[in-house]
DNA sequence: TCTGGGGTCCTAGGACCC
DNA sequence: TCTGGGGTCCTAGGACCC
């Protein structure tokens, strides 16, 4: 059934305005805000640095960096291979020093170098928190979908005339206020809007209005689309579909066939149709930790980390004010093979000794060759409010239909194995019973 | 290409309920 | 009891995103 109206229209029918803003190479920006010397420079940053830490992948390169071959997620010792670590003990000598520039391409002779620099999340969380400041300022609704990246919903906030210096005014605040510098997609929809900030990285800025979206997505590639991976993108190839026209184009019965209900979707954001609302970012689903041991390993060492992550992974959640009824383990053996188990308790619990035994005890049904990495992971989570005034005892499950459906069902779970003593101890909550209800009904 | 850590959503079979 | 239909929850895995 054809649409006969535009993309993204409001219920009244004018088409939203949003904005997608995405932060350039945020971590490797936000270590130039410390070292304003590697401005121009080649930056790699890059987790796995500690010393427990063994392996290690890019996490931001720098352009410059990427013009050497560094790419995301690459391995450090890759990258370092196309681009070697700066000799930084006499660093004296390479930057800032007139003679003798490490910059791109000026001395092909010379080997380049790189700067690399260990992630550091606190950091660059106190500058997401000033991008946030100058978002939270611009738009009628902020979703917030990593550290470095938003959707804004600014229909009230400009014009389709106005949008581009809106979104020029938005990239001039948050250089000023946080000192990075933004791309910004503006369109009638979200798909849209975040093809377009990617448009034209870094320090971007693209505007599709309403009529235009059709003709601005046609001749993209297929894996632009947010939910083409290279997965995705190799199939849809293999089916002659290779643009974003061809995509448009193509039947969604026969893609729902390849890709189930996520064909469909694709075809749809294809076409521009795209008629989701910029809503702020739920409650997490889940929280987890994992980590690389330093070789495969097998038994004690691997029981230990699972410990480790166990009672990490405990700590965020209580940190966060989740109780959760599922406990997970991720085991990864070589060269990539992900296993993953996983158990329901009974009911809701904040309890750091349960996580570590169930997760323990899921390790074990991993009958597995040496292991590469392990995870732990808190899942079927709600959120409470420790008041005390009420019994003391908001643990109930917040995915209930019925918002006081959850305490009846916490005080029934006291009388089943594993919940009991567990369901009602040490809460520290954050979250008020308004949120409750709120939690209750967002998830119907 | 064979790599880190933290997430989301979808699928599909089985258990179980009415 | 051996045959219908509808629904939910649980679990394992996969693709994808940043």
């Amino acid at each position: 059934v054809p649409n006969a109206t535009l993309p993204g229209t409001t219920e009244e029918g004018e088409p939203q305005i949003i904005a997608h803003v995405d932060i350039d190479c945020f971590y490797a920006a936000c270590e130039r805000l410390r070292e304003p010397e590697l401005e121009g420079e080649p930056v790699v940053v890059g987790m796995g640095y500690e010393p427990d830490d063994p392996g290690g992948a890019v996490a931001t390169a720098s352009y410059e960096a990427r013009e050497h071959g560094v790419e995301s997620a690459q391995p450090i010792e890759e990258a370092l291979e196309v681009l070697p670590r700066a000799a930084e003990a006499e660093s004296d000598a390479g930057l800032g020093d007139e003679g003798e520039s490490n910059g791109v391409g000026e001395s092909p002779d010379e080997q380049p170098v790189g700067y690399y620099r260990p992630v550091d999340m606190e950091f660059y969380e106190s500058v997401a928190a000033d991008v946030k400041t100058v978002l939270d300022g611009a738009a009628d609704t902020l979703r917030e979908v990593s550290i470095d990246e938003a959707y804004l919903d600014v229909t009230e906030r400009t014009t389709w005339d106005e949008a581009a210096d809106f979104a020029g005014d938005l990239k001039a605040r948050i250089a000023d206020r946080a000192g990075v510098t933004a791309s910004v997609g503006v369109a009638p929809t979200m798909s849209a809007a975040k093809i377009a900030s990617d448009h034209d990285k870094p320090d971007g800025l693209v505007v599709v209005r309403p009529g235009e979206v059709a003709s601005f997505l046609a001749p993209l590639d297929v894996a632009d689309v947010h939910g083409v991976g290279p997965v995705r993108a190799g199939e849809l190839r293999d089916m002659g579909i290779e643009t974003v026209a061809d995509l448009a184009d193509a039947d969604p019965d026969r893609l729902a066939d390849h890709f189930g209900s996520r064909g469909r979707e694709l075809v749809e954001r294809a076409r521009g149709d795209d008629d989701r609302a910029v809503e702020p970012m739920g409650r997490p689903e889940s929280l987890s930790r994992e980590s690389a041991l330093a070789d495969p390993a097998t038994g004690e060492p691997v029981r230990e980390r699972v410990q480790t992550l166990a009672a990490a992974v405990a700590d965020r959640a209580r940190r966060k004010g989740a109780l959760y009824r599922t406990v997970g383990v991720k085991v990864v053996v070589p060269p990539f093979d992900i296993n993953t188990r996983e158990r329901s308790l009974s009911g809701p619990v904040d309890d750091p000794d349960l996580v570590e035994r169930t997760a323990l005890d899921l390790l074990e049904e991993v009958d597995s060759a040496p292991v590469r990495k392990v995870g732990v992971r808190v899942s079927n989570l709600s959120f409470t409010d420790r008041d005390q005034g009420q019994l003391g005892q908001w643990e109930g499950d917040a995915t209930a239909e019925d918002p006081t459906a959850g305490v009846a069902t916490a005080v029934n779970d006291s009388a089943v194995e594993g919940s009991g003593p567990h369901a009602r101890r040490d809460r520290v909550g954050q979250t008020t019973l308004f949120d409750f209800i709120e939690v209750a009904r967002g998830s119907d």
